[in-house]
RNA sequence: GCCACCUUAGCUCAGAUGGUAGAGCGGCUCACUCGUAAUGAGCAGGUCGUCGGUUCGAAUCCGACAGGUGGCUCCA
């Protein structure tokens, strides 16, 4: 018989038969391996375990604590599920259903709409599936029998896309449930031990809204019960500090339909925070070399057509109103405003560059499905700011705003990033070359910080590409705040320039940028963040006053007017109730110091202190913690 | 916008099969004067999202609209 010969990771190899599966060599491998094994990387192909090998190469094991594992894993548990929903709705039609981050989900298209005491049902059935151990069983088709097999079954989308594949299709088998579908597979349905099914939604067919609606089935599964169970707490814990939650519960804003859907109102606690995160934006920006503008909130529709937003972004765009017989449409973006106060005087070569900031309110019609909080509205802040620079100055400019945004994102306590440079989309406006350069500029930028960025393709805006950065919260989720974008379109449009040296017109290029994205988003993710605790300089009640009984209550008011004097913020909470009672309020609340005031501290003059999650700190000279306080919120701790 | 689901007091939620509303928390008042996450009692508070229909009778059944939630598509 043929020898074959198989180099495994650490490098040593051994000889085997040809036609060996890598689950006979796994046989061979020490216990863990042999458990958490699913399926095997064959000369850096994805094979199941059960493939016969009939060449040399390098083998490696895929476990399912890894990533790659881990979508396996899933791409068999939707399987499954489809097996399930199959064996329930005879009638089901099948489109897509793969892995994704967290879980797995399945495209179906059934008459019947599906609802959470059917995602029980279909749980059941999965687990006599799992139980019934079915092995997955691989088969190659022709098209032809593969098109027959699941016209046969009525599964028109399977054989539209049979019909769309490059390649003959391959057909997955699990008791009598057969699936198209590349692999690799988990050995057999009892690997998938552990599942709950999440939800249920809409999704088109490829994702095309002209398409037929399908119901969308998530899931998630795991090989341990344990992981499951961290999987659902941790679901839990989003939950809990879900800043719509947290909005209402700490007063910090809210929503209002007589105003209107996607309209933020800011309480004053909220809008406290929001006057904090300005402040210190603004104290940053004039270190950072900006200097401020202020634009209006309209402008004539004339302003949106010569500058293209009313062609590429004009379906995000409020209708016009009409004043004067002439029409005027509020602003989505800021960036026309700053262009035309860039052409107010003429501009020499020395003035560049130029870095005009603007928390400027912008409003954009967005689709009402797709609102959500904070985090997704139709009216919001942009911090803003333009920058225009020469050409010879771009690279430059681009290294020094990325530098300024991952400062400031950082003193918010966001030092876990991931970077995406956005290139050119379909419907673009420019030439290809200024396209290349600018998005040269941005990557060389990157590089030059040293951060490392992913591309996204087709992802840029309408007038060029930009560099996305997705900040990561303390639960591990991402979220997009920051943007930064080169233009060279608008200057050309507006027709801008400078005098170069040679006393001839050059045109600037612009940098769009936002750091914090909006302010309503970036309070939402904050709040997320923080889980409504925020740091003592954030805080919009720092200190809660509490005194005992009544005969502390002059005490405990001289030391909250003492703290608002000092620039604390205080609040006093005498009401006749127990301490215990507002020892709790104030911990709902997340105020993180709590001053107790009893008699003793009365007779002392002292403070018992106690700290948000930490609990009693102990007694303290009033000088001594107001001295800690401020050393907090100065180092934004 | 699309699919599904949801909307009852300030908040969280009960209210089988239609007979026109209930709790806890919060608020107010009173009593208690209390030592590190809920003192007790009382009171007030609701056109049951809006409009229309079915019915002798609708929070409950039907429809439209509004708002929200989970996604899709899009995005700061």
């Amino acid at each position: 018989m043929d020898k074959i010969k198989i180099t495994f990771p650490d490098g040593k190899s051994r000889e085997f038969d040809a036609g060996v599966t890598a689950m006979d060599i796994l046989q061979q491998m020490p216990g863990r391996l042999r458990k958490e094994s699913i399926a095997v990387k064959f000369n850096d192909q994805l094979l199941d375990l059960n493939k016969p090998l009939n060449e040399d190469g390098t083998l490696e094991f895929i476990t399912i604590t890894s990533a790659e594992g881990m979508d396996i894993f899933w791409h068999s548990s939707a399987h499954v599920m489809a097996h399930a929903i199959k064996n329930l709705y005879p009638e089901a039609k099948f489109a897509f259903g793969p892995p994704v981050e967290n879980g797995f989900y399945y495209d179906v298209d059934l008459d019947k709409s599906l609802n959470p005491e059917d995602l029980q049902k279909i749980e059941a059935e999965m687990q006599s599936i799992v139980q019934a151990d079915h092995p997955f069983e691989r088969k190659s088709f022709s098209k032809q029998e593969a098109v027959e097999l699941f016209k046969e079954k009525g599964e028109t989308f399977k054989v539209e896309q049979i019909e769309r594949l490059g390649e003959p299709p391959s057909v997955y088998r699990e008791g009598d449930f057969y699936d198209l579908c590349r692999g690799p597979h988990v050995p057999s349905t009892k690997y998938i031990k552990y599942f709950k099914l999440l939800n249920i939604a809409g999704a088109y067919w490829l994702g095309d809204e002209k398409n037929p609606q399908l119901q969308r089935v998530y899931g998630i599964a795991f090989p341990k019960k344990s992981r499951l169970d961290d999987y659902l707490v941790r679901l839990e814990e989003a939950k809990q500090r879900d800043h719509r939650k947290l909005g209402k519960e700490l007063d910090l804003f809210s929503i209002n339909d007589q105003i209107g859907p996607g309209l933020v109102l800011w309480h004053p606690k909220g809008a406290f925070i929001r006057h904090q995160i300005e402040s210190y934006w603004k104290e940053r920006h004039l270190e950072g070399g900006y200097d401020f503008v202020h634009s209006p909130h309209i402008a004539k529709a004339d302003l949106w057509n010569a500058s293209g937003h009313l062609d590429f972004f004009g379906e995000n765009m409020f209708s016009p109103m009409d004043v004067d017989e002439m029409q005027y449409i509020v602003k989505p973006m800021n960036c026309p405003f700053h262009l035309q106060i860039y052409k107010s005087v003429t501009k020499s070569y020395r003035d560049l560059p130029i870095r005009w900031a603007e928390l400027g309110t912008v409003y954009r019609y967005e689709r009402s499905g797709v609102l959500h909080g904070l985090l997704r509205v139709r009216g919001f802040t942009q911090d803003d700011a333009h920058i225009f620079c020469r050409p010879d100055q771009l690279n430059a400019e681009v290294v020094r705003v990325i530098r300024f945004s991952v400062s400031i994102l950082e003193a918010f306590g966001f030092s876990d990033y991931d970077v995406f440079v956005s290139t050119r989309p379909e419907n673009y406006v420019g030439t290809l070359e200024n396209w290349q350069t600018a998005t040269r500029a941005l990557k060389e930028g990157l590089e030059e910080c040293g951060i490392e960025y992913a591309i996204d393709p087709g992802e840029g805006v309408f007038y060029g590409p930009k560099i996305d950065i997705k900040i990561r919260d303390s639960i591990g989720r991402s979220w997009q705040c920051s943007t930064i974008q080169v233009d060279f379109n608008e200057p050309e449009r507006f027709d801008l320039n400078f005098i170069g040296q040679d006393g001839e017109k050059h045109r600037p290029i612009m940098i769009h940028r936002a750091l914090l994205g909006s302010l309503e988003r970036f309070f939402g993710v904050l709040i997320e963040h923080y889980a409504g605790a925020f740091p003592l300089w954030l805080a919009p009640v720092q200190v809660a006053v509490l005194p005992i009984t009544e005969h502390q209550y002059k005490y405990a008011l001289q030391i909250h007017e003492k703290l608002l004097a000092q620039g604390i913020r205080s609040q006093l909470d005498d009401r006749s109730e127990k301490v215990g009672y507002k020892i709790r309020q104030a911990s709902t609340l997340k105020i993180p110091y709590m001053f107790i005031v009893g008699p003793k501290e009365v007779e002392d003059k002292t403070l018992s202190v106690r700290r948000h999650k930490e609990g009693d700190l102990g007694t303290f000279q009033y000088a001594g913690i107001v001295e800690k306080i401020k050393k907090q919120v100065s180092s934004k701790q």
